[in-house]
DNA sequence: AACTATTCATAAAC
DNA sequence: TGTTTATGAATAGTT
């Protein structure tokens, strides 16, 4: 019998896919292409990348390596050393153990305590009305770094936790994937990548100043009338 | 006589090359392939990326499309995302299963997330030389409170883990002790494919030498003299 | 840089 | 969105 089982993949121009569909699927597959050859160029040749990308809904996804922000902040300010305590701290984390999840958590949390109690501060200072803001205050590029640090220490303790999971589950023969809400994949990221996915959301009310002082503040930065 | 061609394409293994020659070589083809993927993605999809690359010399590669000055503004200024689902969340999944907890950590991950990029921004924006802001901001408590649910969902996530921990090291004894190869890949987006006529020509691919790129770049951002 | 034999990515269809 | 299939593309090793 004449069999079409399938026509395997196709060429395609490069040009917009106007079936909406299609272009999900596209627009998925290949974005995860993409951080994943990403991916494999920091591991290779040893190098940080950063990846930026917003959907047309106005999603943002982002790959870093190390993270993000180090990398937009680094080529912003042509920061000259790469993230030293950063990488220590996700070094020293890599060989985690299960039976080391409980220390983690448990200096996360002092960091965390730490964190909240600049946050109360903060607060009282704006209840002194004062009117400056809160990043005029107390909180500087050591906030930054701890904030940097517990970030990173939470991906690596979500990896951890998840690999110990995925492993023990096998090992155990069970059939473990309906217990995963969400979608995991153990082949592709390397170990201090952060592959992350963000979703822009509608809620301006926390950190958003007005239109008007976000484009003085802008100009500040010498986008002038570049953005607004 | 026998040919010998070429062996063709030889399947590598993802680690650092460690012979520079090689290293150079893979760095420049991987890196012109990775920015044509993200420009291919541009034109189908008709999103907008931007892309950095630090080479291990300490050279800059960007992508950008339109340009990478105008994504990492978007991405620095973006809102960060509500997080009062967060703790319901994490109260309605007290007896949170291993997956449950995987999905907490990706909550806590974005709360992470806006916190960093709020110092971030506060840092650069410091580094700018700003020293007052005269517009009235419209923050409110969420700031503390983000933090305090923070808290409340990493004191619930310890407790969790080391559930877990429990369990997991009980049925599975201890044969798993050392396994972390690589990560894992947060996938849980689900966007309703927004349809804007983005008109999308050419995508520019932007491969300035490093000097120049990133003195035309912090120019744009007011760094201008003082950095060079 | 150009060339190929292979591996890898992915368009289609389910 | 995950899987499968078969083909289009990217690229490792060589010249």
């Amino acid at each position: 019998m004449a069999k079409k089982p399938s026509l395997g993949r196709q060429k395609i121009k490069i040009a917009k896919i106007e079936i909406k569909n299609h272009l999900q699927v596209t627009f998925s597959k290949r974005r995860s292409g993409l951080f994943k050859k990403a991916s494999e160029l920091c591991t290779l040749c040893g190098v940080e990348i950063g990846i930026i990308v917003f959907s047309p809904a106005g999603k943002v996804f982002s790959f870093g390596h190390p993270n993000v922000e180090s990398i937009v902040k680094r080529f912003l300010t042509r920061n000259p050393p790469p993230n030293s305590t950063t990488l220590q701290l996700i070094q020293a984390h890599r060989s985690a153990s299960l039976g080391e999840l409980n220390l983690q958590l448990t200096h996360l949390l002092d960091e965390l305590e730490s964190a909240q109690r600049k946050g109360t501060t903060l607060d009282l200072m704006k209840e002194a009305n004062q009117s400056q803001f809160w990043w005029e205050s107390p909180i500087d590029k050591l906030g930054l770094h701890e904030l940097e640090k517990l970030r990173d220490s939470m991906q690596e303790l979500k990896t951890n936790a998840i690999e110990q999971a995925t492993k023990v589950m096998e090992d155990a023969g069970n059939h473990y994937s309906s217990l995963f809400p969400t979608t995991t994949n153990n082949n592709m990221m390397n170990e201090t990548t952060n592959f992350d996915i963000y979703e822009h959301k509608h809620a301006p009310h926390i950190m958003m100043p007005p239109s008007s002082a976000i484009a003085s503040r802008l100009q500040n930065f010498g986008y002038g009338q570049l953005m607004f």
